[in-house]
DNA sequence: GTTAGTGTATGAGAATATGCATACACAAGT
DNA sequence: ACTTGTGTATGCATATTCTCATACACTAAC
């Protein structure tokens, strides 16, 4: 369906954390596809889409995509599109939660910085994220 | 202690991921105190000590500081070395829920964009900072 | 005062990232 | 044939990142 691509394409975020923007997309539609979010053979948001939506360069995302297909994420059909691969690299579950510790440390590192109590951050996230799911699921 | 300081620089990595070298080290250091690696007060590894490790420039490595310091996560005192900021007075009980919902939303922007799921990061932040409760602190 | 160890600073150069504009090549539908 | 929507490609300009080399300024210990 669309609404799987159309639901990825309003997921992407670019920050400005020093993090190159073609990074950041390799990153948030590798977590995608790695998520079953974007099933495997299903069509990819389009290059023009990712651009238009992040206000990038066409290029920059070409960037993130030629990355993607050269770890075998990805296919790429010239003229058609490109297309999540039948069997895409299995994420790396020890990496994944690697990741996640470090999210979770820094979170803890600027919640000391900021004298604030960590566990009310989090509580903060849980209640946030409960009340954007209710918008409706696929 | 050397010995925390020593640990905190063998666990130092870069990858090349794309990330710039200066975000990875900053990232790292971060979650080396939010780990409770590096207690508030405790000297940081001395930036030619990093840059030494990582055979990386000494400017690179001070990209890394400055950022830290600006973000109030380090001090840096000149001719001695940097430091693990020291935890602020708790004061304004109504700016803290300020500070709590903005880094709420920081930390969710930040998983985004890096393709993780913010409600697990928050998951996890709850479980270690139980686990500091019941072992003892410091 | 000298020395050693710290952070601070500058300049040159190479590589990379990004944006902007302009295309080209291919596939599918009309 | 034509149009539309894909991915692919180039050239130019700018900003950032990183390395290398060479210092300077400050602090603490001797």
């Amino acid at each position: 369906m669309h609404t799987q691509v159309q639901r990825t394409l309003d997921a992407l975020r670019i920050e400005p954390s020093g993090v190159p923007i073609y990074v950041q997309i390799r990153e948030q539609l590798l977590g995608a596809i790695g998520a079953g979010w974007l099933a495997p053979g299903a069509q990819m948001p389009t290059m023009r889409q990712v651009a238009v939506a992040l206000r990038v360069d066409l290029n920059t995302v070409r960037h993130a995509y030629d990355e993607l297909d050269a770890m075998g994420a990805i296919r790429t059909v010239r003229g058609v599109g490109t297309f999540v691969a039948e069997r895409p690299p299995r994420r790396d579950l020890a990496a994944e939660a690697a990741r996640i510790d470090s999210l979770a440390h820094r979170l803890v590192a600027m919640a000391m910085t900021e004298g604030v109590d960590p566990v009310a951050v989090a509580h903060r996230v849980l209640t946030l994220e409960e009340r954007q799911e209710q918008g409706g699921e696929g």
